[in-house]
DNA sequence: ATGGCTCATGTTATGAGA
């Protein structure tokens, strides 16, 4: 089984671009995020043609992710549960296929908004957690992947590529991603790559790529089950040098 | 030099992204 995860940054700017990295990979599973469109506008009947089926969560202008399954999917939330957000931005969205569940997520950011934006990070983390602890109390098989805008370690990011008070490194960000892992789960990439420098983004400004100045904030967690199927799990690196790329490349994992 | 780029928005500037 194969599935992946990719930050798009606009799923209408690049909808030939995922469809042709579709073509080339065959993963049963692709979560996208910040497709940054609403649910109608969304592309449906072009992954469709290629054997695609959309489950998508989105809103207008920001944020929005959706996940495409070539087997049957049945939709289990379509927010993140225990958020207090009476409308929340559309950042989250669980599926099960077979037995295993899978959620699509898509952190704040943490810069914007001064400490209101960040306290909105910090919920959103916290809400994964204990979704995580109830997870795994009830023995789900599952599969928690998207952009967490977080760096876990400074060996996840280039010298220089942030100021050490971004959000994405600060220590309490860092703290809430440690706590997913103390619960038991297991960053896939980091598992079979655990002293490699691989990074999932790199900015669009000041050459950033060609510079390689990335972050490594693009994660798939795995619950204990799934991580002992876990045969393989890559950054496509490539992805960035195409035409008109996302700031995010696609993270694959394969399981037995 | 907290942005050098890219995205969406009834836009011609602004906010968000990370």
């Amino acid at each position: 089984m194969k599935i992946a995860t990719w930050n798009v940054n606009s799923i209408r700017q690049r909808q030939n671009l995922v469809l042709d990295w579709l073509k080339r990979n065959e993963p049963d599973l692709l979560l996208l995020q910040e497709i940054k469109c609403e649910a109608h506008q969304f592309p449906t009947e072009a992954f469709e043609a290629i054997g695609y089926t959309s489950h998508v969560v989105g809103q207008k202008s920001y944020n929005g992710v959706a996940t495409l399954a070539r087997a049957p999917a049945e939709v289990l939330a379509r927010k993140l549960p225990g958020l207090s957000e009476e409308e929340p931005p559309a950042r989250f969205l669980e599926i099960r296929t077979g037995s295993l569940t899978v959620g699509n997520l898509y952190l704040p950011n943490g810069n914007s908004g001064g400490p209101a934006g960040f306290a909105r990070k910090m919920e959103f983390f916290d809400a994964l957690a204990r979704h995580a602890e109830a997870m795994l109390a009830e023995g789900t098989d599952f599969i928690l992947a998207g952009d967490y805008n977080v760096c876990p370690t400074d060996k996840d990011l280039a010298t220089g590529a942030l100021p050490p008070t971004d959000a994405l490194v600060h220590p309490e960000s860092r703290a809430a991603f440690r706590r997913l892992l103390w619960l038991g789960l297991t960053d896939a990439v980091r598992a079979l790559h655990p002293q490699e420098t691989i990074y999932t983004f790199w900015d669009y400004q000041a050459g950033a790529f060609r510079r390689d100045m990335g972050l490594r904030i693009d994660h798939m967690l795995l619950s204990p089950r799934i991580a002992e199927r876990l045969l393989t799990a890559e950054v496509d690196r490539d992805e960035r040098g195409m035409e008109q790329p996302s700031d995010h490349v696609p993270v694959v994992i394969t399981l037995s």
